[in-house]
RNA sequence: CGGAGUGUAGUGUAACGGUAGCAUUCGUGCUUUGGGAGCAUGCGAUCCGGGUUCGAAUCCCGGCACUCCGACCA
């Protein structure tokens, strides 16, 4: 016990979060590395997580009137030619299907049938989507098109990192289509505006929503609208993203309608997307010392109940209980677990704290006898004694406030470290001596991002879409009139 | 792909060139069970290939793997 905390402690948040978050991962059963290079396992525990996130984003969706559908994993090469901004931006990254089968020789397996043409495993989805998008879209009246595809994708990063940069990873892309621009530009802000709240209200996230400049936007895009979000030791990370495409692709695959008018024309798109990466974000903002601390809303189980016994007659008197209360919270749609497993009740404390169920009830005789039940909220860790009659409404009480909690100590973190600066020398000084978003006028000249980028480390992350855009002033760098202020961060 | 570093049981570590040890995990048995249990017992390792040496985990050469730093990124 005392080694695993003192390892805990020795790579605090502030030294060495990196280490310590993994540490933290690796003990909340979420997923760890496989096999394959820079791909994740996912455990159970952490894939319903992820269902949970599904289910939510879906029904948002849904709400606006988007559809699901599939698309093939494998995409010609030609598709991803057709875009040349595109195709350069993902061309470093790509995974590449060659042969269709395998021969034996000198009793080794080799690749043998060479394709004619090569496929390239999907870094996403966009050129063979917008393939089809060009023969389903013939008129304005297959406007708009409101497509959403749940599946895997693949990108050969060069240097992966668990959760946050794997290599294959599972995502939400959705693909619009319109016949005007405005309308195109109104569903990029709409979806980022989807993402904000659903971070908010469920991951308990506190966010920045802004424009990526153009040297960080999507390949193929007008512009790129973010979310960035600000990790406990101070690092951005890129959250979630909806892209304004403009005509680029509609160009490129010829996905054109007849007009009212009888004029062809081409249609104004946008794609967005979240990622697993998400699961990263999840454990980085929201663990302490202990391990991890998962907000209610998405948490596979938000109550677990620990039993307690010597006897084999206290185990039947207990268990009885414990399965009146189980239904008695689930019939308030409370999702619970009993831990019926034998062993010493210390041990089961700790290990669901560690992966961080919000609640811990504990039952044994006494508490049956005094008609009360013991307690405790994975922030405060304080044990309190309920009586049978509040028990189910403190549940939903205290539920409701480590929700409640957890996304103003997500805000307080981000707020305390964003910090304003005038000139460069602060600039530098603030990068080197301070954790946390830096704010400040940048010009419209890339020479000056990928300068202070060299200088400090802290990239762009975006543009604040609330004060950030059309906010004068002089650049930091260069001190030339700059259009925007913008937010800059050590990145993950 | 460039720069740096590290390879010892599942995990974390120790061993001036001289018996590969410790902790933990895991298996088994008994005793325990309201905050990570105790005792006994058992399984388990020097990345691969070559060289130097009476003798290599240790020194040298080559490979491979991993980690970190750059370029890339949801």
């Amino acid at each position: 016990m005392k080694e695993k905390t003192e390892n805990l402690k020795i790579t605090t948040r502030e030294n060495d979060f990196s280490q310590w978050y993994l540490d933290v991962i690796r003990e909340a059963d979420l997923a760890e590395n496989s096999p394959v290079r820079g791909c994740m396992v996912i455990k159970p525990c952490g894939y319903a997580i992820w269902e949970n996130i599904q289910k939510v984003l879906d029904s948002e969706f849904k709400k606006l009137g988007t559809q699901n559908a599939y698309f093939p994993l494998l995409i010609p090469k030609s598709f991803l030619e057709k875009e040349a901004e595109h195709v350069e931006g993902f061309a470093k990254e790509c995974a590449v299907v060659t042969h269709h089968r395998l021969e034996e020789k000198n009793g080794k397996l080799v690749p043998a049938g060479e394709l004619e043409e090569p496929f390239i495993i999907r870094p996403t989805s966009e050129t063979i989507m917008y393939d089809s998008f060009s023969r389903w879209i013939h008129s304005y009246r297959d406007l708009p098109l409101l497509i959403n595809q749940w599946c895997n994708i693949m990108r050969w990063e060069m240097r992966p990192r668990l959760l946050l940069r794997t290599s294959e990873f599972l995502w939400q892309e959705g693909h619009t289509a319109h016949a005007t621009k405005e309308e195109a530009n109104a569903k990029t802000l709409e979806m980022i505006e989807v993402y904000k709240k659903f971070f908010e209200e469920y991951l308990a996230i506190s966010l920045v929503v802004g424009k990526k400049t153009d040297t960080e936007k999507f390949p193929g895009a007008d512009y790129t609208a973010t979310i960035e979000a600000m990790m406990q030791d101070g690092k951005a990370l890129q959250a979630g993203t909806s892209h304004m495409l403009g005509q680029n692709f509609s160009k490129s695959f010829d996905v054109s309608f007849l007009d009212e008018n009888q004029q062809k024309q081409y249609v104004w798109q946008t794609s967005w997307g979240v990622s697993t990466r998400i699961l990263g974000a999840l454990v980085m903002a929201h663990s302490d010392d202990k391990g991890f601390i998962i907000p209610p809303k998405i948490a596979q189980f938000q109550v677990v109940i620990i039993p307690i016994w010597t006897t084999d007659e206290e185990k039947k008197v207990v268990f009885a209980e414990v399965e009146k209360i189980k239904i008695e919270l689930e019939k308030e749609g409370i999702r619970c677990k009993a831990d019926a497993r034998e062993g010493r009740p210390g041990f089961k404390y700790f290990e669901w704290e560690r992966k961080g169920v919000p609640l811990r009830l504990e039952i044994g005789p006494k508490d049956i006898q005094k008609n009360s039940v013991v307690i405790v909220d994975r922030l405060q860790g304080k044990k309190e004694f309920v009586s049978n009659e509040k028990r189910t409404q403190y549940v939903k009480v205290v539920l409701e406030n480590i929700q409640k909690t957890l996304l103003k100590n997500s805000k307080k973190l981000r707020e305390e470290n964003t910090r304003e600066v005038s000139n460069y020398e602060e600039f530098k000084e603030t990068v080197k001596s301070k954790k946390g978003f830096i704010y400040t006028h940048l010009c419209k000249d890339n020479k000056c991002v990928e300068t202070i980028k060299e200088d400090t480390g802290a990239t762009a992350r975006c543009i604040p879409m609330d004060d950030g855009e059309g906010n004068k002033g002089k650049c930091i760098y260069c001190n030339k009139n700059a259009d925007n202020k913008v937010l800059f961060a050590v990145s993950y």
